[in-house]
DNA sequence: CCTACTTTTGACCAAATGGTTAAACTACAT
DNA sequence: ATGTAGTTTAACCATTTGGTCAAAAGTAGG
């Protein structure tokens, strides 16, 4: 029973804990929010978790791994070039999509602790040269145009984490401040990315 | 005299609001904090602005003015749209290569007060339908291919803006954690990015 | 020099906040 | 039953924080 209790309130916090970190940010968050919000005492919160930094430290971590892992899925595929862009594209949106407050959240927090971050990413197992490499041979090949391959990359990751993460702002620009309608947008944006970005890059 | 002084320390807490409020956030920034990086009395940032959330609406305002003005002078310029787009996105580049924590400042505190946002909008003379007009207008004329035209000016937005407010993440990735060379990255930029999207979207 | 004013300051406050601690509770093994 | 280990809680604490206020300092005109 032990260890079922202690993973369960652990889960808990940490749930609560990125519902709170995740509208709040860091520095606004308050312990007891979490805990109100996990349905425990403050002070369990530091039983858990020493204190705030490590609380955050660990819930930032385990956001961060579901918005970034796909990546290397592109990589290892067997596709052509053009199949890899398309579901890559098309698979990174879906995932924002489900999480759309998730890249704000990274963005907001990716100053915090610059070493952690560091060492968060050496263990993730993201390989951004391996991409990089994958981009030069294709070139190399002559399926698309030269250029710099990681700004192919960071175009495309540009592209599709954008419009999500300033939502807020782009909806009252350009959609009246309707969410709704705003998500259709990006719903169909897995289209006209990929066509906006094989347009710019494929050789036919 | 008077009018002089007053305004002399009144520029002075919003400089010093806008360094603190760019490094820290919202929430994260301390009013003593301002007040030393101002050299005045803490008591004089209340005597000037009410509230810690009235100088950082100033502060906000101020910045985000700096980011957004001329998308504008695209559309009034009467070069052929290449030329507008070139310019546009060279020059958008500048300010921000020039401002480089802006935008992820922007970005952070989008959602804090989302009233003041629309607020500003309106009274920014921002006028995105005007661009999204102007595009359709090529669209129509056959120079440049068919498509939402918002999503052609978001994807603009998003290559300009994206690799400079995630700078410190895509430092690290693919950069060495090198910021110098980061930024002629981004340098180069100007040209990859005019040719990314002419590339797509221009009709020879 | 005096007066009316604005600007600036130091001292102060109540509230909030991250964190601690000692006691109570739980479940299991003896 | 009793002891023991981990778990949870209420009460508490030191510090920080945004904000206030009355008095001082500066300024300009009469």
């Amino acid at each position: 029973m032990t260890d079922i209790k202690k993973d369960n309130t652990e889960e808990k916090i940490l749930s609560a804990a990125q519902n709170v970190f995740v509208r709040k940010g860091m520095d606004g968050a308050r312990m007891q929010e979490i805990a109100d919000e996990a349905g425990i005492n403050k002070a369990l919160l530091h039983y858990y978790f020493r204190s705030k930094r490590q609380l955050f430290n660990a819930t930032f971590e385990s956001i961060f791994c579901k918005i970034i892992p796909n990546v290397m899925r592109m990589v290892e595929s067997d596709q052509p070039i053009k199949e890899k862009l398309e579901s890559f594209i098309e698979n990174y949106i879906d995932v924002l999509m489900k999480n759309p407050f998730l890249p704000t959240f990274v963005l907001k927090e990716i100053n915090q602790d610059p070493e952690f971050l560091a060492e968060l990413i050496k263990s993730s197992g993201l390989q951004p040269q391996k991409v990089v490499e994958m981009f030069k041979i294709e070139m190399e090949k002559g399926t698309i145009r030269t250029m710099d391959p990681r700004d192919l990359l960071i175009n495309i990751l540009s592209l599709n984490i954008f419009p999500i993460a300033s939502q807020p702002l782009l909806a009252l620009l350009f959609f009246d401040d309707d969410p709704k309608s705003y998500m259709e947008f990006i719903e169909r944006r897995k289209v006209t990315v990929k066509e906006f970005v094989l347009n710019s890059i494929l050789i036919k």
